[in-house]
DNA sequence: TACCATTTGTGCGTATGTATT
DNA sequence: GAATACATACGCACAAATGGT
């Protein structure tokens, strides 16, 4: 294994000064130069770093004047371009994830889940229902499907820890590039009430969310049900 | 007026061709060394190119094969990583976006807006209220609070045309670098049920979005309710 | 106003590494 | 192994934006 790329590890350098509280929100970084110098690569290299930063947020790069830390709060730089697994998503609201309760079933599933995986509608699909608990209240309620084709079997499901991306990646030799997210409000039904021990008709946020290849094929969708008010959903949006 | 960056004309030459159809979903483009030729500029400037389409969502890129037109139905694409206003966002969802009922005052605020805005709580904030309407049914209702020190005058909104952004960027000079969307569900209120033409307590997504500058001070902050199920929120996340 | 130093942005050329077929 | 294509990295020159003199 060889060390990483260079301008990762002038990222992570980065990373960790802001870890150590010597960069904090809103200070300048040295000028691209002089990073250059100090760490001894190329202004290329500095460059590509401070843009990937940039892409995630981490920092504003402002010409003519320098970059700087960008004044985010730091809980929300966790959930900027990123597919955040819920457990980690949990974790970044301050609270401690759980997972309690899974059921496990190869059946029918509802027709829009045959749509988005682009599957034969009366094929079983592999199905997975779990709650996932913010110290030790129920905050999400979520069903997965899995395309038929992944042949996973029930042995497998020892290995799964709540990250389903790193389910399937670590099973199968394919990667997830990208997630869509179509985000409902609803009513909670007497059932979902009483898993995430709301008042019924409450209105719950429902999230409905496809994993894809980097070739568009869906791998796994999901059905996510939470009470917004435990845990609230944040979108960051850059400009340009 | 100088033409624009090389970089940005091969992106927007690229994305011509999707939009004349002759590249479409899945794709495959030139080489960036027949780009490059073809073209006329260096190969470091085709992958600039390519390496913003990248972050845009639009072509993905596989190292030792070649670079893809994401396969990503169309309407997506305008939503990937971008701060979209709401008629741009009504039009994409294939609606005709029209926006019906203004009310301006300078007034109180509730509390929440004056802390993201960091405002001094009994300041009048200006808000403006307004209903945005899909093919003429009542779609989006938003409620807008500019922080003070913006001194808008009352003849200024007769620029208004429903995108905030621009608005503010063109009445002042500021630039607006990211915005914040904190999602929830909630039950209509009779008045917002009769607003939106929906059935009392019907589930409504509410969204409190506020706008920052790349200093991190915020301009103004609005809060929206929608029937999710008229008009979906999607949100469209990329790994790495 | 004009000019300057600083800093990021753009663009070129080149070389080499790595992944895939 | 060879061919192809993207990835990484270096060095250089000049443009453009900003802030101060």
């Amino acid at each position: 294994m060889l060390r990483s790329q260079l301008h990762v590890q002038v990222r992570d350098h980065i990373l960790e000064l802001t870890h150590q509280r010597k960069l904090q929100a809103g200070d300048q970084l040295p000028s691209e130069a002089e990073l250059s110098q100090a760490i001894g690569v190329s202004r290329n290299t500095i460059r590509e770093a401070l843009m990937t930063l940039e892409r995630d947020g981490m920092v504003v790069r402002r010409h003519g004047i320098g970059t700087f830390i960008t004044p985010v709060p730091q809980h929300l730089r966790t959930s900027l371009h990123q597919v955040l697994p819920i457990p980690e998503l949990i974790a970044s609201s301050g609270f401690e994830p759980h997972i309690k309760n899974l059921k496990i079933a190869v059946a029918q599933a509802p027709s829009e889940a045959y749509e988005i995986l682009q599957a034969t509608s009366n094929d079983p699909l592999l199905s997975i229902s779990l709650l996932y608990l913010a110290d030790k209240r129920p905050a999400i309620h979520v069903t997965y499907w899995l395309i038929p084709s992944l042949n996973i079997q029930p042995s497998d499901w020892n290995t799964f820890d709540g990250h389903m991306i790193n389910f399937v990646e670590r099973l199968m030799p394919l990667r997830i590039h990208h997630t869509v997210a179509r985000i409902f409000a609803v009513t909670a039904t007497k059932q979902l009430a009483d898993t995430l021990k709301v008042k019924r008709s409450s209105p719950l946020l429902k999230m409905v969310h496809t994993a894809y290849t980097a070739d568009g094929q869906p791998i796994y969708c999901s059905t996510s049900y939470q009470d917004s008010d435990l845990l609230e959903v944040t979108v960051v949006r850059q400009r340009k």
